[in-house]
DNA sequence: CCGCTCTGCGTACAGTGTTCGCATCGAAGG
DNA sequence: CCTTCGATGCGAACACTGTACGCAGAGCGG
């Protein structure tokens, strides 16, 4: 690739040979260093990001990035919150919570798949020290279960967004190997079935009725998204039997 | 400390000088490796724990480790199926299948609580390959939906575990920043408290209620057992009314 | 023109997972 | 009893990692 700013051994240091600033190649900065961690994140996997590689991506050098940023952790704290900027909660004054919270629900699983490293970010983080936008999520998350009627909204947000975590993070985790295997999902399942089978003979409660294989080979991404639906309306059904009627 | 078998520089090596090999210092096992890998991951979190530090605890060279386990994610695995066998679900002919349920839900929680490297590794791993005893915990929950009446246990089981799972990341999560503060729960709360009232002036729906700051900062221990018991009241109601009556 | 702050980076350090080849052992076979 | 052999432990080494430090230059206010 193009070479840094000074890298080239020039034999003769001068003041002449050094390169100008290439100021088309837009400067280094905190915004740019995120954004371009989150590429990587995104396409190469949370084990694949490391400063010198990130540096390299930006044309500088891995300890220049320390400028912008204190440390790696805090660089993935930054990410994370950029991430949740993309999380949509509809506004509170939806006339159906139901499908106000569902919305929001399936916007935060959206982006988790797409940013597979996101939930085990939350996982180490803590939630100690959290950013802006996920403050703002958390604001609208509130304000619209409180106008629902929710005399505790923070209790049943938990309780539907541990849920949702869950079932994410389960499923980011399972894309992520798929992704590693180099096949399509379908294809994986296929090639993994057999050694499930064999594995189910011995528990046999753990048989997987016919209609599911045949859906998981054709059409995981539906049989995905139907499961995920039904855990939520048996979430939601649940809540909706503590609501002030 | 103790100095491993053959680590003492004598300047003269002679057959003579070299240390008898010590039997009842046990002798270097996948179990024993596996047994002292989550006694550290649970004394000091899943990063401090490296092939060199566990060798060392057992009297051992770091690369020795690599006769018994291929690799240090093989390790992990290993560890999380010992670890899954302390989960225990209720055999499936329970009269209360709710009481049954509520008792494996917790006693994943608990066991999640006291090894919160758990839930990291299982996003982490992708459940591909699956260890002997959580094949076991699998059958077991299958079989006690399948008495309850579930149509589906699959789904059932999937649900109500993505909840147990994303309530159980987040508590191990939050206990992990707490240990690492070196404070009690409580004292570590109410020096956050005056931080996160400020954060939630701007952001009006995230208002605390006085009877919550008041049992956080007594008994946090009790508010997170009643949070998570609400939240799976709220989700085996969703999943009573999918019952056949 | 001087000085000062800001930014980039080369070097270095301590630590990581893992490979390789050598030394040593207990047991099996002649 | 001596020899051979597979299993086991381990020191050295390799390719990495995150990060501290100090120097070099750029741009700017005085």
């Amino acid at each position: 690739m193009s070479s840094s700013r000074t890298k080239d051994k020039n034999p003769i240091p001068s003041v002449w040979a050094r390169e100008q600033r290439r100021t088309d190649q837009p400067a280094l900065s905190r915004d740019a260093i995120v954004r371009e961690a989150i590429a990587m994140l995104d396409a190469e996997g949370i084990e694949a990001l490391s400063m010198r590689k990130l540096g390299a991506r930006l044309n500088a050098g891995a300890t220049s990035l320390y400028r912008h940023v204190a440390t790696k952790d805090e660089l993935m704290e930054l990410a994370v919150d950029e991430v949740a900027a993309e999380i949509h909660v509809p506004p509170a004054d939806s006339p159906d919570w139901r499908a106000a919270v569902t919305e929001a629900a399936e916007s935060f699983r959206t982006t988790a798949l797409r940013h597979p490293w996101l939930t085990l970010v939350l996982g180490q983080a803590g939630l100690a020290y959290l950013g802006p936008n996920y403050m703002d999520f958390s604001e609208r998350l509130a304000a619209l279960f409180t106008a629902a009627g929710f005399a505790e909204p923070s209790r049943a947000i938990e309780t539907v967004f541990s849920y949702v975590m869950g079932m994410s993070n389960a499923e980011a985790a399972w894309l992520t190997t798929v992704a590693r295997s180099g096949e399509t999902e379908a294809d994986f399942i296929a090639r993994l079935m057999p050694a499930a089978q064999r594995a189910a003979a011995d528990h046999s409660h753990l048989a997987i009725p016919h209609s599911e294989v045949e859906e998981a080979t054709t059409d995981p991404v539906a049989l995905r998204d139907m499961k995920f639906a039904y855990g939520l309306e048996v979430v939601l059904d649940g809540l909706a039997l503590r609501l002030p009627k």
